[in-house]
RNA sequence: GCCCAGAUGGCGGAAUUGGCAGACGCGCUAGACUCAAAAUCUGGUUCCUUCGGGAGUGUGGGUUCGACCCCCACUCUGGGUACCA
C-alpha cells in the first residue's frame, strides 16, 4: 500500500484512497450499531448531461467533512447519495434523439458517480436511490395511493399554465413573472392559461399544520419566513352583503372587519360567477367588454400593468350590513378570483389598493380609523394616502371609540348574530398541481372506469369519502387506485416521447398499455378480458419531478425494502436527518412539499415524527471570477475536473471551504487556490522528508509551551468550527498552526498525528496518506478524534491593553489575576500613558479583567 | 412597492455578553537561495503624516469610559415576492 513518493503527488494518492474507501466499505452505515447515530443529508442532484457544476462540491464537501468528523468522534454516520432522475432535459434529449430516457439517465448517473468519487466524497453507495428505479417509484406511487384513499387527491379542469414550447402544463411555481410576461422557469418560454384535466393534491388541508410546524424547526429564519409568507395565513372574517333588487348575496373576505363602516363600494373579480347576474342592462355592454378584455390580457399584462387601476361599475348596488348604506358594486381585475371569495368590500381610507381605485374613479373615501397624525392629508384634512394601521374607530356607529382589535371582534359578533358574517382564516397557499403531460415521470397508479362499473368495485380501491370523477371524451368516469400488488406500475414503451399538441401526455398513445381489464374485487389487471372483470383506462398523466424528491430521505434508511416503504425499526434507529444541507432555491417548493407528504405519512403511522428536517442549512452560491452568476453564456464557468487535474481534490475541497462562510455568496478566484495548495505542501513536508521517509525531527519529546498551547487551541477551535460548519476559520487556524509547527526543531509524533487528524475531514486523501506514513494501519476516519487539554490553554500572564480616553497607548503582560489597582498602577507607570495623562485630571479609571485598562482624563 | 440578507484594505474574508479593527489567504513588494527562472524561505503591505501623531469598518445622527458590534434615519448591493383583501 505504501508509496514511496517524496513529494506531494495528489494525482497518485487520491485515486488510491478512493479505491481504499470503496474496497473496505469504510463509510458503510450499519443498521442498529450501538453508537449514537448521525444522519447528514445532501439535496440529491438531478443527473444532467452537463455533469457536476462547481456548486455541487460546495455543499457536498461540507457534508462530507462533517460526516468524517462525526465518524471520527464515534458516531454511526449515515451519509447517502442518490438521483432525482426524472425530469425534463432527459426527456427532451429523448425527443431529439429517440434515446430512451432510462439509457441517458444511466449514463449520466455513471458520470456523476465518477465525478463525485473523484472529489473524495465517500458515500454509502449501498444505499443509493434513484427516483426512476421501479423499486423506488413503487413507493412514490404507494404514497400517492394513500393520498388518494385519504381523499387528498382530486381531478380538476381549471385553467392552468400551459407552455406550448415545452408541450406541458406547469405549476404556478414553475412560472416566472418577467418583463416580457409570464415565462416558464425552465427555458424561459412564453406560457398561457389553458383548461386541462389535472390531478391536484389538497396541500391546503395541511396549511395550518405546515405553518405551526415551522415554529420548532432549526432553520434559517429567512427560510421559515419565506414558507410562512408562501402559506400566507390570514385571519379575518367573511361578511355577506345583500345585492339590492336581487336574491343573490355577495360574500367577501376581509382582515379588517373593524373598517366595515368605511366600506364605500365593493369589487368583484371579472371571473366572478355573479357578474352576469347582477350587471344591469345599461352597464352590460361595458361590463362584458371589460370582462372580455381582462380575460384576453390573461395574467400576462394583468400583472404587468398592475400600476394602473381599471374597472367598470356593474350598475348594481349592495347593502352594507352594518349601517344599511347602499354602495356600488364594481368589476375590477385588481381583485383575484383565486383568493378569498373573489369579492371584496372596498375601504379606500384604509387600504392602499382601494384608495388608488377610489381616486381613479372618484369614489367616496370615509376615514373610520384615527391615524394619530401618521397619514398625509391635504389642507381640508382629506387623506392623501390610505392609513393601513390600527387605531380608534370614528364615524362607526356604536363601535366608535373602540380600538381596532376590540372592534374586529365586536363587528364579527354582531354580524354573526344576524348570520351575516363569521370569523374565518384564509390561506394564500393553493392546492398542489400534481400532474404533467410528459413521459419521463412516475405513472399514476390510477384507472378510470364507467359509473356503472364503479359500483362493482371494492371499497379498498376507492376514495370512499371523496370519489374522484371526470369527463373523458364526453363520458363520466370514476377513478380507482391500483392495489399495492400491482405496483410498481412501470412506464410503457412508446414510439414518440413528444406530447400531443393538445397537451395530452405521450402515454395517451400507448394503446396496449392504456386499456386494461380489472378485477373489481382485488384490482388485479390484465390485457385479456376475464369473466366478471371490468374495463378501464389508465391515467396518462405522470407525476411532477417533486414527487420523487418528496420522500427520498426516508428511503436511504431502508433502500432495498420491497415489503414496505421503510422498516419502522430502522426508522426509529436512524430517525430523521440531523442536518439537511442544500441550496436556498428550494426554500419553498421542495421543502414545503416534502413537509406536506411527511405530515401525511406521520398521520398514517409510517414515520414517528411529523417534521422531516429538524435542522437545515443553505450553502451559498459560488459566483464566477467576475462576481456574476456562473453561466455558459458569460463564459465564467469553473469546471471542478480541471481544478482537480492541476491542484487535486483535497486542494479544491479545502479552497471551496476557505473562500468564506459556507452560507455566503462568494466569487471564485482561481489564483486563490494557490494558498491552500501551498498549505497542503507544507503539511506534507512536515511529515515526509526530502528522501521520502518520515521527517527526521519527528519523534519523542514535548513541544515548547507556546507551541503546545497553540496546538491545543487549534484542536479546540477546529473541533468547534467543524461542529458549526465554520470551515473557513477552521482552515485559517490550521494554517497558523502548521506555520508554527514548521518552525519547531523537534516534533513529538503525537502532535503531528493530532494535526493530521484535524485536517483529514476536509482533505481526506492527504490525511490518510500521512496517517499511513506515520506508521498506522487502517483509515484515519476510524482513528478517533484528538481532544484538547484545557490545562494547556491556561496562561499565567495576559496582555492588558492600556487606553487613555478609549485610545490604545500601550500594553503590558500582567498576571492573569492581577487586581484592579495593580493593573491601573501598571498602566499609569507606562511612559506613553503618562505622556497622555500629564497635566490632566483623571475622571475615571476602568479595568475590564484580563482585557483592558481605560483612563479617562480631561 | 413589500419581505429578507448584506456593505470592513487592491481582492476573498477575520474579529460578538461592546474592549489592540484588518487574523488567515490571494495579490503586490523588498530580500535570501540561483548563472538565471520556477519552486521554497524571510520581511513589508489600510490611508494620511511635519514621524509627535492623526483618520479609518457604506452615509448622517445617538447611547457609552470605549461601537464593525447596540439604537434611530438614510444610501447602495444581492435574493425573494408581486394587487393575497
Amino acid at each position: 500500500m505504501a508509496t514511496a513518493s517524496k513529494d506531494y503527488d495528489f494525482s497518485s494518492i487520491e485515486p488510491k484512497w478512493q479505491a481504499y474507501w470503496a474496497d473496505n466499505a469504510t463509510f458503510e452505515a450499519k443498521d442498529f450499531e450501538d453508537k449514537p447515530t448521525f444522519y447528514v443529508l445532501d439535496m440529491f442532484p438531478y443527473p444532467s448531461g452537463a455533469g457536476l457544476h462547481i456548486g455541487h462540491p460546495e455543499g457536498y464537501t461540507a457534508s462530507d467533512a462533517l460526516k468524517r468528523f462525526k465518524k471520527a468522534q464515534g458516531h454511526n454516520v449515515l451519509h447517502p447519495m442518490g438521483w432525482d432522475a426524472f425530469g425534463l432535459p432527459t426527456e427532451q434529449y429523448a425527443i431529439k434523439t429517440g434515446t430512451h430516457p432510462a439509457i441517458t439517465t444511466k449514463q449520466n448517473v455513471a458520470n456523476f458517480t465518477q465525478q463525485l468519487t473523484q472529489l473524495g466524497f465517500a458515500y454509502d453507495w449501498n444505499r443509493e436511490v434513484n427516483t426512476t428505479d421501479p423499486g423506488y417509484f413503487k413507493w412514490t406511487q404507494w404514497i400517492f395511493m394513500q393520498l388518494f384513499k385519504k381523499g387528498l387527491a382530486y381531478v380538476d379542469e381549471k385553467p392552468v399554465w400551459f407552455c406550448p414550447e415545452l408541450g406541458t402544463v406547469l405549476a404556478n411555481e414553475e412560472v416566472l413573472n418577467t418583463p416580457e410576461g409570464p415565462r416558464s422557469e425552465r427555458g424561459s418560454f412564453p406560457v398561457e392559461r389553458r383548461p386541462i384535466r389535472q390531478w391536484v393534491l389538497r396541500i391546503t388541508e395541511y396549511a395550518e399544520r405546515l405553518i405551526a410546524g415551522l415554529k420548532d424547526l432549526d432553520w434559517p429564519d429567512s427560510t421559515k419566513r419565506l414558507q410562512e409568507n408562501w402559506i400566507g395565513r390570514s385571519e379575518g372574517a367573511e361578511i355577506t352583503f345583500d345585492v339590492s333588487g336581487h336574491a343573490a348575496q355577495l360574500t367577501v373576505f376581509t382582515t379588517r372587519p373593524d373598517t366595515l363602516y368605511g366600506a364605500t363600494y365593493m369589487v368583484i373579480a371579472p371571473e366572478h360567477p355573479l357578474v352576469p347576474t347582477i350587471t344591469t342592462a345599461e352597464q352590460s355592454d361595458a361590463v362584458a367588454a371589460y370582462v372580455e378584455k381582462a380575460k384576453s390580457k390573461s395574467d400576462l399584462e394583468r400583472a404587468e400593468l398592475a400600476k394602473e387601476k381599471t374597472g367598470v361599475w356593474t350598475g348594481a348596488t349592495a347593502v352594507n350590513p352594518i349601517n344599511g348604506r347602499e354602495i356600488p358594486i364594481w368589476v375590477a381585475d385588481y381583485v383575484l378570483m383565486t383568493y378569498g371569495t373573489g369579492a371584496i368590500m372596498a375601504v379606500p381610507a384604509h387600504d392602499v389598493r382601494d384608495f388608488e381605485f377610489a381616486k381613479e374613479f372618484g369614489l367616496e373615501i370615509i376615514q373610520v380609523i384615527e391615524d394619530g397624525g401618521e397619514a398625509a392629508k391635504d389642507a381640508e384634512g382629506a387623506l392623501l394616502e390610505a392609513y393601513t394601521g390600527s387605531g380608534k374607530l370614528v364615524h362607526s356607529g356604536e363601535q366608535s371609540g373602540q380600538d381596532s382589535e376590540t372592534a374586529k371582534a365586536a363587528v364579527i359578533q354582531r354580524l354573526a348574530a344576524e348570520n351575516r358574517g363569521k370569523a374565518t382564516i384564509h390561506f394564500k397557499l393553493r392546492d398542489w398541481l400534481f400532474s404533467r403531460q410528459r413521459y419521463w415521470g412516475e405513472p399514476f397508479p390510477v384507472l378510470w372506469v364507467s359509473e356503472s362499473d364503479y359500483a362493482k368495485v371494492d371499497d379498498s380501491l376507492k376514495s370512499v369519502d371523496r370519489p374522484v370523477t371526470c369527463l373523458i371524451e364526453g363520458e363520466l368516469r370514476h377513478a380507482i387506485i391500483l392495489p399495492e400488488a400491482e405496483l410498481p406500475l412501470e412506464l410503457p414503451v412508446v414510439e414518440s416521447y413528444t406530447p400531443s399538441p393538445d397537451g395530452q401526455s405521450p402515454l395517451s398513445k400507448a394503446g396496449d398499455w392504456l386499456h386494461v381489464y380489472i378485477d373489481p374485487k382485488t384490482g388485479a389487471t390484465s390485457a385479456e378480458a376475464r369473466d366478471g372483470w371490468i374495463q378501464g383506462i389508465r391515467e396518462t398523466n405522470t407525476m411532477p419531478q417533486w414527487a420523487g424528491s418528496c420522500w427520498y430521505y426516508l428511503r436511504y434508511i431502508d433502500p432495498k425494502n420491497s415489503e414496505a416503504l421503510i422498516d419502522p425499526e430502522k426508522e426509529k434507529y436512524w430517525g430523521m436527518p440531523d442536518l439537511y444541507i442544500g441550496g436556498a432555491e428550494h426554500a419553498v417548493l421542495h421543502l414545503l412539499y416534502a413537509r406536506f407528504w411527511h405530515h401525511v405519512l406521520y398521520d398514517l403511522g409510517v414515520v414517528s415524527d411529523p417534521e422531516p428536517f429538524k435542522k437545515l442549512f443553505h450553502q451559498g452560491i459560488i459566483l464566477g471570477e467576475d462576481g456574476e452568476k456562473m453561466s455558459k453564456s458569460r463564459g465564467n464557468v469553473v469546471n471542478p475536473e480541471t481544478i482537480i487535474e492541476s491542484y487535486g481534490a483535497d486542494a479544491l475541497r479545502l479552497y471551496l471551504m476557505f473562500l468564506g462562510p459556507l452560507e455566503a455568496m462568494k466569487p471564485w478566484n482561481t489564483k486563490g487556490i494557490e494558498g491552500v495548495a501551498r498549505f497542503l505542501r507544507k503539511v506534507w513536508r512536515l511529515v515526509v522528508g526530502e528522501e521520502g521517509g518520515l521527517q527526521a525531527n519527528i519523534g519523542e519529546g514535548t513541544l515548547d509551551s507556546e507551541t503546545e498551547r497553540l496546538l491545543h487551541a487549534t484542536i479546540k477551535k477546529v473541533t468547534d468550527d467543524y461542529s458549526t460548519l465554520s470551515f473557513n476559520t477552521a482552515i485559517s487556524q490550521m494554517m497558523i498552526c502548521v506555520n508554527q509547527l514548521a518552525k519547531v526543531e523537534r516534533l513529538p509524533r503525537e502532535a503531528v498525528e493530532s494535526f493530521v487528524q484535524l485536517l483529514a475531514p476536509l482533505a481526506p486523501h492527504i490525511g490518510e496518506e500521512l496517517w499511513l506514513r506515520l506508521g498506522h494501519t487502517g483509515s484515519i476516519a476510524e482513528a478517533g478524534w484528538p481532544k484538547h487539554d484545557e490545562s494547556k490553554l491556561v496562561e499565567d500572564t495576559v496582555k492588558i491593553i492600556f487606553q487613555v480616553n478609549g485610545k490604545y497607548r500601550g500594553d503590558a503582560q500582567l498576571a492573569v489575576d492581577v487586581s484592579k489597582d495593580d493593573a491601573i498602577a501598571a498602566a499609569k507607570a507606562n511612559e506613553r500613558v503618562q505622556a497622555f495623562i500629564q497635566g490632566k485630571s483623571i475622571k475615571k479609571e476602568i479595568y475590564v479583567p484580563g482585557k483592558i485598562v481605560n483612563i479617562v482624563a480631561v
